[in-house]
DNA sequence: GTTTAGTGTCACCTATTAGTGACATTGTAT
DNA sequence: ATACAATGTCACTAATAGGTGACACTAAAC
């Protein structure tokens, strides 16, 4: 009967283990939103998630490993990565591009924990992070290679600049907002307003480089 | 006599103090640069300035202060603030546009603490860096008023959203070079080609925005 | 010489932080 | 019932941190 028990019921201590685990990523995530990356010590975390630390050296190994084990388990390039190509691309990826910045940029604004990510990993070496960045230009190689390439031949390096300029430019301006005041050139990067300012310059900007690159 | 030597010479022990201010103050940068904003501790400061921390209470009353003190001390924003337009602006600040994105990109990349700085200033609230966004705000808007604005009539908020996205672009490309992989959109951004890159799409962007908005 | 004010040094206190050993608790297998 | 293994709790150490009081030294004023 016993037996019986515990083969119809999941281990209930098993089950503890993981959502403990859980509740400390949780905490780590909660603490990088509202304190930034530097107010992840152990004690805070544990008293956010309400358990004891030691629990976190047993489950963890250390401060560090907790720390890198959160990093792996958030995917923040997934919306990059990911293949669906909204439209059949005929017109040489102008209006993937387009659709692409746009959805960084409102991505990344809505997601403070993306944002504490990277400005953490401006701030630390640390290799979980560094991973993030080599992961991501993985991603965007794959774009480079398969639709830019194609498209704009030896010009691909100039795409490749403007390209920079505009993805960190996007980058900057959310963390910029969220962190300091809203306010950059003149326009509130808070606001609707201001926000579909920048998305009509991507626009313009991504049209002329598409063509008269 | 002693009076005599008091007039004609400057008094030594004022500057001593003016000579261990700087020498913490100088700690400080130095500390920002080498190990970043977290680092600056007080035992670490006294430490690099070689002089006894009691000094940094006494001279500038909390760390808090000092740090503040450090900022005001160094004028970041003075290469935008300063009018010398190199050429007379006939062609509507294109010209001049293109040059002072180039000199924003190339005096961050040179100069380690203004880039911590900018990260500081962007994981801190710190009430001196809040200042540092507001003065800067403020030299920009000189530019958008006399130069920006005729030329572009109603078209300004566009500009204003393409110059923000520039600007925080080469920010956040020049503080990425300094602290994680130089690589970005697969262009190496600490090579001299891949930096000429950047500036060959500053002016294409810079050119075409001029010609077609 | 004595006083005085400012500079610099040292020892000390307190708070915070990371990390650990010991133990109590609980669910499960025998 | 007993043994066992894993979860959770607590008290403790050691190191690092910020900050201060007391005192020695020195240059100038009298």
């Amino acid at each position: 009967m016993k037996k019986t028990e515990m083969s119809s019921t999941a281990p209930t201590k098993e089950k503890n283990k993981e959502k403990s685990k859980q509740q400390i990523l949780d905490a780590v995530g909660k603490l990088l939103v509202e304190k930034g990356y530097a107010a992840l010590k152990v004690n805070d975390i544990a008293t956010t998630a309400k358990l004891d630390k030691k629990l976190i050296y047993r489950y963890f190994g250390s401060t560090e490993q907790l720390l890198d084990e959160f990093v792996k388990s958030r995917d923040f390039w997934s919306n990059v990565n990911d293949e669906r190509a909204p439209q059949p691309i005929n017109d040489g990826g102008k209006a993937f591009t387009k659709a692409m910045f746009h959805e960084q940029f409102d991505t990344i604004f809505e997601n403070k924990e993306f944002q504490h990510v990277l400005l953490w990993r401006l701030s630390q070496q640390r290799q979980s992070l560094q991973k993030l960045v080599e992961q991501q230009e993985a991603s965007g190689e794959l774009l480079f290679e398969h639709i830019i390439q194609p498209q704009f031949k030896e010009n691909t390096p100039t795409f490749r600049a403007i390209s920079a300029i505009i993805i960190s430019g996007l980058y900057y301006l959310d963390m910029s907002t969220a962190h300091n005041s809203s306010i950059f050139c003149g326009l509130d990067m808070a606001s609707t307003e201001g926000r579909n300012e920048v998305k009509k310059a991507i626009d313009f900007l991504v049209e002329q480089t598409y063509q008269h690159l």
